[in-house]
RNA sequence: GGAGCGGUAGUUCAGCUGGUUAGAAUGCCUGCCUGUCACGCAGGAGGUCGCGGGUUCGAGUCCCGUCCGUUCCGCCA
């Protein structure tokens, strides 16, 4: 070994050991007869001093010439400080350095290797070797650590299996844009990357591996945003012979466990609410439940009095702001600006100010009368000092603007605090959701998905009323996992493909072996898929699953660090029989 | 594919209704300093104002286009 100890684990108690410490130059205090440097590992910071007339004078002048960033060795004796750092661990010791060897040289730095850096993102991910030096940067990817190490415990001492399935594996048209890869020995054939294991964990099921697991890569070829990467990490689980109350006992159990082994928190009860209750009450499937102000229906009270536009409105959705009466003028055109922004696209908002003194003050007072407006506070259970915020329109827009209205109103009163969580199984997802530019229906979970038995009656007649056997695990407003009980007879499943506008023949190229596999006693089976990096962000309080993967790429889809993805030599194109444009 | 915001020193940013030599902080370099730990003090170097075009006597600033970054919508079974 090149060093003794760490930087970050000597003490006073270690005062007069020889020691001999490596690591990195944070940086160097040359005070004329005294040099300090703080030297730096991945376990903490520890001084070294040289001290004119105790330091020989080349000695010193090693010491003074090292650069940030330079990698050095240094051996020497623990003292204890005359003035001690309370901010530090190892604040209360230094090294009385006797010799000192420059491993490496570095350049200067594009930014500073430090807790609070000076460099922007874009920076960072381009150096991202030496972003990762910074504790903040580690800290996360420990946090990681500790998720993966605590999932395969909880999962193993269960009883689960890791079984690895295969990357390479086959392109199919349903749900998200494949990542493929040419084959060279098949030329002209293409493999594609997982979207996820699917497939393979079901096969499991019938191969009888009864509890299965994997934290495995999968890929998807769509657009980025701050928590989507096109390559990502999933705990995969499956489980035959349960039912869905079992599902969601097991994996409660390891989000509970999780919670208590990484972070020590013991987390409330996991909520359970029907998909249809969550849109109609948060105009979400995932609703951050953190905070009420929940929706409140007003079409009785609002239509009917001669305002056009929410007569004519398929609904009047209203919420609650508590304490929010006295908003200004500036604040209220804030919020309407803010509900008429593309992304959310309502056409106005309406407001009532539930005043103290019980009257009321609201932009649609030509219409309404005290009383009327009284009605609404009722139903709203506003009260004296509140805030009723209003959108109307059709259904489906009204309640997706009212969701993002909701969400920003519980941001700006400090409602969604990172430290609380409120895990939620939104539960009975539809089946079929209608696709409007393909004029069919398309899963909305994915194809294996088994219908509510009573329901299976209503696919011919009403297939959008038709409810799943699918689950999500939401926390905070964040979708951190989904599955379903699945389909494990070949008859459903090849009803299945046909609701979703496949001819057997299709059915059968694609998913032949899978429909094949279920005639050779499938068992009844379900199973569950988290979003690991996103789990892991919502742990460290992050909205971005960036900074918890060790390098992740940019919006587009670019590591700017390695520069890919990259053109590749004719001579392979050529190899793989492929012409470009 | 669409919308918003951004691109000025190594870095993070300021730069007003267009005006003479483009600033600050930090980093970097040099010198001084024996208890610093955001060390301090003095001095210095450092700029294709993303790129292209236009308006103007004059553009970092206004207009058009384009590239890059980022957030969101679409998309993500």
């Amino acid at each position: 070994m090149l060093r003794t100890n760490t930087c970050g684990e000597l003490r006073i108690g270690d005062a007069g050991k020889k020691v001999t410490l490596c690591g990195w130059v944070q940086k160097l205090r040359d005070k004329g007869g005294v040099v300090w440097i703080d030297l730096r590992d991945r376990y903490g910071v520890t001084q070294l001093i040289f001290e004119e007339g105790q330091t020989s004078a080349e000695l010193l002048e090693v010491a003074t010439s090292v650069g940030r960033e330079f990698v050095i060795s240094a051996t020497g004796v623990v003292a204890e400080r005359y003035s001690k750092n309370d901010k530090i661990p190892t604040g209360d010791i230094e090294i009385k350095v006797e010799t000192l060897e420059v491993l490496n040289k570095s350049k200067v730095p594009p930014f500073l290797i430090e807790d609070e850096t000076d460099g922007g993102e874009e920076l960072r991910m381009k150096y991202r070797y030496l972003d990762l030096r910074r504790n903040p940067v580690s800290n996360k990817l420990k946090l990681r650590h500790q998720m993966l190490q605590a999932t395969r415990a909880y999962l193993s001492g269960q009883d689960f299996m890791e079984v690895e399935t295969p990357v390479l594996i086959k392109s199919t048209p349903e749900g998200a844009r494949d990542f493929v890869v040419p084959s060279r020995v098949n030329v002209g054939e293409f493999y594609a990357l997982p979207q996820s294991p699917q497939t393979f964990k079901q096969l499991l099921m019938v191969s009888g591996f009864d509890k299965y697991f994997q934290i495995v890569k999968c890929f998807r070829d769509e657009d980025l945003r701050a928590d989507r990467q096109p390559e990502f990490t999933q705990i995969d689980c499956e489980m035959s012979f349960v039912t869905r109350e079992d599902i969601l006992e097991v994996f409660e159990g390891l989000v509970r466990y999780l919670f208590k082994e990484v972070k020590g928190m013991e987390v409330g009860g996991f909520e359970h609410m029907q998909y249809d209750d969550a849109m109609r009450l948060y105009g979400s499937d995932k609703p951050d439940l953190r905070f009420g102000m929940q929706f409140v229906d007003l079409n009785e009270q609002a239509q009917g009095k001669g305002f056009n536009v929410f007569d004519q409105a398929e609904l009047v959705v209203g919420i609650c702001a508590k304490g929010c009466a006295e908003y200004t003028r500036k604040q209220l055109d804030a919020l309407t600006d803010f509900v008429r922004k593309p992304q959310i696209g309502a056409k106005g908002l309406v407001y009532v100010k539930c005043n103290a003194d019980g009257s009321f003050k609201s932009s649609v007072d030509k219409f309404y009368t005290q009383e009327d407006l009284a009605q609404w506070a009722q139903k709203a259970g506003a009260e004296p000092g509140d805030l009723i915020l209003v959108l109307s329109g059709d259904i489906n827009h009204t309640r997706k603007a009212m969701n993002e209205l909701r969400l920003e109103m519980g941001n700006q009163l400090g409602l969604r605090d990172d430290s609380v969580f409120k895990p939620l199984w939104v539960l009975d997802f539809p089946l079929l959701e209608w696709d409007e530019e393909t004029s069919r229906y398309h899963a909305m979970h994915h194809p294996f998905t088994s219908p509510n038995k009573e329901d299976i009656k209503l696919l011919d007649t009403d297939p959008g009323a038709v409810k799943a056997n699918a689950y999500d695990l939401v926390i905070n407003g964040v979708e951190i996992g989904g599955g379903s009980i699945r389909i494990h007879d070949r008859e459903t499943q090849a009803l299945m493909f046909d609701h979703l506008g496949f001819t057997p023949e299709e059915a059968k190229a694609q998913f032949g072996f899978l429909m094949d596999a279920f005639e050779y006693g499938a068992p009844p089976h379900g199973g569950i898929a988290f979003g690991f990096d996103r789990l892991c962000a919502l742990f460290g309080g992050s909205q971005s699953i960036r900074d918890y993967i060790a390098f992740p790429k940019n919006t587009s889809a670019r590591d700017v660090m390695i520069d890919s993805p990259s053109p590749v030599s004719s001579d392979q194109l050529k190899e793989l029989g492929i012409k470009l444009d």
